[in-house]
DNA sequence: TATTGTTATACTCTATAACTATA
DNA sequence: TATAGTTATAGAGTATAACAATA
């Protein structure tokens, strides 16, 4: 495999602000290599949200390793599990992606033999996407370890501030 | 243009969780076509970053609009504007991509008349980038557009609640 | 010998436009 | 006429490997 996303031109590193937590913790090491000036950027939103995203993908990928597989082909497996029958334009239209990309996204599930497009009995045009027995099988050896990583990510929230994040979050992405 | 980044295969819609604020509303319009069971997705935190990310990426191209500039340039151009004489190199760790996908980066930041490759004073070998006064106009003009996009973004959070909510994806991105 | 910028190569994600088969 | 899937094409973003110039 060739890339392994990681990053993007957003900035890394990030000064510590707020969180006035355990006052009496000795400067423990805080070593996360500043020296660069961030301007404006630690107070935008989508800043931290693109360090916070970088951070979940990277450890996704980690946490489900004997698979070679995303977070965003998981959700589309999630979803073929949770909706049988779906065509791949409903899909599409679902996750927000074109109905022409949608086409490489099931050809690569499909060519691991985790998905099947069978015949749509209604409308031959189209395709009722499903789950193989191996790609049955794969989801639920994933879930376990989604949520174990799911916990390695919230591990310094509790399961207030968990659900607070969550909350916000849904508020930000209803507020455009 | 072509394209223009949109979401990922992850999923869009949400059903609506939490948040019992403001009781007595008439139950107003909440026509997000939902339909689709989504299982396990809205309770993970990765699920909810990626959907709040779209929606402030694409609030974001509409904010600068008459400029056509992602978040990330927007990102390096600031990075560059605080630390005048940055290499490539540095400026690609600072932001966690490899120095070969940085020198495309900058490619079309240069292209764009924004940024120069000035010579390094002690390092043959680099260079120290800067703003061209044309860059530098861009931020001014930019920096207020990107700051009425950020309190849309936040319009329904009050002040603690921004403040939580990026103290709160700070410890996600330090947990990993 | 190590580092900086670069190029060559490759792969994913994304889009638009046009085509085919079907509705 | 409209829709589902597809293909062709294009561009951004990302990586690794190798190379030249410089340290």
């Amino acid at each position: 495999m060739p890339y392994r996303a990681s990053s993007l031109t957003e900035g890394q590193t990030l000064p510590d602000t707020a969180r006035e937590t355990t006052l009496k913790r000795p400067r423990a090491r805080d070593n996360r290599q500043p020296k660069l000036a961030l301007g404006l950027l630690p107070d935008l939103i989508g800043y931290s949200l693109r360090k916070a995203q970088i951070a979940v993908f990277q450890n996704f990928q980690n946490a489900v390793a004997p698979h070679d597989i995303t977070p965003g082909q998981f959700g589309v497996l999630i979803l073929i599990r949770e909706n049988v029958g779906l065509s791949q334009s409903e899909l599409g239209s679902a996750v927000g992606i074109d109905r022409s990309t949608m086409v490489a996204v099931i050809d690569r599930l499909e060519s691991r033999g985790w998905v099947v497009r069978a015949p749509s009995p209604n409308d031959r045009r189209s395709y009722a996407l499903e789950l193989s027995p191996a790609g049955t099988a794969l989801v639920e050896d994933l879930i376990p370890r989604v949520r174990a990583h799911e916990r390695t990510m919230a591990k310094d929230l509790n399961k207030q501030e968990q659900a607070i994040l969550i909350d916000l979050l849904n508020r930000v992405s209803r507020a455009s």
